[in-house]
DNA sequence: TATTTTTTGAGACACGTACATCATTTTCTG
DNA sequence: CAGAAAATGATGTACGTGTCTCAAAAAATA
C-alpha cells in the first residue's frame, strides 16, 4: 500500500521505502542499529562525528521515529492529573465533565486522566498535594490555581522530579506561553466592544462584577475592557469593579447600591465565570430593562439566560478544547516534542443566541 | 509504572494488570488467542456461543484494543485526499495552508494528506477523479464541492470500493451529520443578530451579496439570516440576494445599483467566502459611512478590513479545526470507530477586532 | 460408526522501537 | 607498543496485535 505516495526517487522498485526505519537509518549512516539507537535516545558514549553522521542520515531520509512503536516497546503510558479548585462553579463542572468524556478518546492513546480537587486559595495545601506526585505514577499535572510563590516553587520541584506541569486556565506569570487558556485581555476588550456597540453610542455607565480582583484573570480582563472602552466608546463610563467574594448577600447589597447610584446604567459585564448571583440580583431589583448584559463561560445557566434574553452575549473558551489542549501539551512535553501552537490557541469565543 | 492507578481488585499483586491484552482476554474467556483474534476481527468460523463468551470477557475486563500495536502489526497507514475547488479564493488558501501545516502532526500517526484541486462546477470531472481513487492507495477523501447526482453516485461507489468519503465544508443533503462544516443556518442568523444589534434598531435596508445562490451553503445562510431579521429586527429590511458570479465588473454594477436605489442602506452581509470585490466596490462608491458590514471567513483580507474598521465582524469557521476534524473523522471511519461528536462540531465563530 | 465439516488451539513470524549484554574494534594514554 | 578506555557492533528479548499454517478436537452428516 502507498507505494505511489512515497516511493524513493531511484528507479529501483524492489523496496518501496514507505517510511524509513531505524534499520534504513543505520544503513544510510553506515553504522549499526545499536549506535542509531544510542544517538536517537541521547545515550552517551558516541563520538561526536558519529552522532553527526546519524543526524545527517536522519535529515537525508526524513526519518521520523514511530512513536507508537516506541511507546509499545517501552510500555509507555501516560497519566495526567487535573488539579482543579474545589468550588461548585458550573464552569468547573463543565470542565470536569469534558475530562470524563474525553477519557475513552484518550484511552486509545494510552492516556489516563484523573481529577483532583484542591483548595485553590490555600497555596500550602496545593503545594503539599503537588509534592505527593512523582514520575512513577504521574506523567504530568494541569494546575488551575491562582499564582503564588509556593505554587511556583512546587511547580519547579515537580519538573525536577520529571513530572510535567502546566498552568491551566489560570495564568502563571512565569510560564510565558506554556499554559492553556484564553487571552484574558482580549476577552475583556471583546466584552467592551460588544457592550459598546450594542448600546449604540448612547451615554451611560457600565457595572463590572467579579468574584475577586485578586486573580490575574480578572485583572487582565478589566485592563482589556477599560482600554477598549476608553479608546472607542468615550460615551461609556466603566464603574469600579465590584467584588462579590462569592457571597450572594454581599452581591445583592453592592449591586443594589450601584444600581441606585447610577441611573444611567447601560451595561453589565460579569467577569467571573459564575454569573448566577449577579444576574438574579439584577432581576430581583427589576431594572433590567435595556441594560446590555455580558457574562463569561458557557454553562447551563448562561445558555438559558442567553435564550431567554436575560443575557446578550457570552464570552467563552471551549471547555472541551481546553481539556484536550492541556492533554496534548502535557503529552508533547513527556514525548519531548513541540506542540503546534496554532492548534493550541484557545479562542475568545463570542456566543450569541444564534450561534449557541 | 502506574500500578497504583489500575491495579486489579484482587489481592494478588503479582500481575499489575495495567490494561488487559488479548492474552488476558483469552484466559478470561477460556479460549485461545487465535479465537479471540477471530472474534475481534470479525472473521467467521466461530460458534455463536464462543463469540458471546469472548464478548462477555471483553466487557468484564474492559478490554480496549491497542490500536497503535494493531496498526504496527498490520503496517496500517492512512492516506487521505482533500478534493478542493480550483478557485483562487483566499479562504481556500487558508485551508490548504492548514493541511500542509498539519502534515508533520499527522505524520506521527502514520497519516499522509494530499490536496487535489478539482473543477468544482463540473460534476463529471469530479466523479471522474473520484473514480480513480482506490483503497490500495487512498483510505479516504474529503470532498468540497456542491452537491449533484453524479457526485452522490461517485461517493456511493467510493464507499463500495472501501474508500471513506466525507463532505467537507460544502454540505451534501444525503449525508445527515456525516460531514464537516459549520451550521450555515446558524451562521446566517448570527450575521443577522450582529447587524441588527449594531445598527441599534434604526430602520434601514440590508444588502446581501453572494457569489451564487445555487449552493446549499448560501441558501441556508440566507434562510437563517431572514428568519432572524424578521423575527427580531422588524425595522430592518433584507434586500434580495445579489449574485456576483465571481465577476467583479458585474459586482460593481449591481452593487452600485443597489446603493443608488436604497438610500437607507444600513447593513451589508457578504455571504460568500470571498469578500474582496464587494467591499472594494463599496469603498469606490464612497457611501460606506455608517453601514454595518459583515463577511465570512477569516483571511488576510478580512482580518485587515476588521482592523481598519472597514468590516465590523467576521463570521468564521476555524480552518485548522476543519482540516483536523476531517482527518479525525476519516481515520475513525477507517478504524471503524465512532468520533466524539462534541469535539467535531465546527463552531460558528464571531470575530471582532478585539478577538482576532 | 465412519467420514466429512466445522470449530478451536498451538505456534511462529512480523511490525518498529527500546533496552540490555557481551564481544569486538578503534582510539587514547602512559 | 602495551594496556586501558572508549566507541561500536552483533544479537537477543520485549511490547500488543495481526496473520498465517497446521494440527487437534468437536460437531454434523452420511
Amino acid at each position: 500500500m502507498f507505494d505511489k505516495m512515497c516511493k524513493s526517487a531511484t528507479t529501483t522498485l524492489e523496496k518501496p521505502m514507505l517510511r524509513p526505519t531505524t534499520k534504513d537509518l543505520a544503513k544510510e549512516a553506515g553504522v549499526s542499529r545499536a549506535t542509531v539507537d544510542r544517538v536517537l535516545n541521547g545515550r552517551d558514549g558516541v563520538k561526536e562525528k558519529t552522532v553527526e553522521r546519524v543526524n545527517k542520515a536522519i535529515k537525508k531520509l526524513g526519518f521520523v521515529r514511530n512513536i507508537q512503536a516506541a511507546n509499545l516497546a517501552r510500555s509507555q503510558k501516560y497519566r495526567f492529573v487535573f488539579a482543579l479548585p474545589r468550588s461548585g462553579d458550573q464552569f468547573l463542572k463543565e470542565i470536569i465533565h469534558h475530562i470524563e468524556e474525553a477519557r475513552s478518546t484518550f484511552a486509545e492513546d494510552l492516556i489516563w486522566c484523573d481529577v483532583q480537587q484542591i483548595d485553590e486559595n490555600d497555596p500550602h495545601s496545593i503545594s503539599a498535594f503537588l509534592a505527593t506526585l512523582d514520575a512513577a505514577t504521574t506523567s504530568g499535572v494541569a494546575i488551575m490555581a491562582p499564582e503564588s510563590p509556593q505554587l511556583r516553587d512546587a511547580i519547579f520541584r515537580l519538573k525536577e522530579r520529571g513530572v510535567a506541569a502546566l498552568p491551566f486556565i489560570s495564568d502563571q506569570t512565569t510560564m510565558e506561553d506554556h499554559w492553556v487558556g484564553m487571552n484574558n485581555y482580549s476577552a475583556g476588550a471583546t466584552a467592551a466592544t460588544l457592550i459598546g456597540r450594542f448600546t449604540a453610542s448612547a451615554p451611560g455607565s457600565i457595572m463590572i462584577i467579579a468574584e475577586s480582583m485578586q486573580s490575574r484573570d480578572s485583572l487582565e480582563r478589566r485592563l482589556g475592557f477599560d482600554a477598549e472602552i476608553s479608546k472607542h466608546f468615550p460615551n461609556l463610563r466603566a464603574l469600579p469593579s465590584l467584588e462579590t467574594y462569592g457571597n450572594s448577600e454581599r452581591a445583592h447589597h453592592i449591586i443594589a447600591n450601584t444600581v441606585r447610584n447610577n441611573p444611567d446604567l447601560a451595561g453589565l459585564y460579569v467577569m467571573s465565570s459564575e454569573a448566577r448571583a449577579p444576574l438574579s440580583v439584577l432581576n430581583d431589583i427589576g431594572t433590567t430593562s435595556s441594560i446590555v448584559k455580558i457574562a463569561h463561560e458557557r454553562t447551563p445557566f448562561t445558555e438559558a439566560a442567553l435564550r431567554s434574553g436575560n443575557l446578550d452575549a457570552i464570552i467563552a473558551q471551549d471547555p472541551g478544547h481546553l481539556v484536550r489542549s492541556a492533554v496534548r501539551k502535557l503529552k508533547a512535553n513527556v514525548d519531548k516534542r513541540q506542540t503546534k501552537s496554532s492548534q493550541e490557541r484557545i479562542r475568545v469565543e463570542v456566543i450569541l443566541r444564534t450561534n449557541l
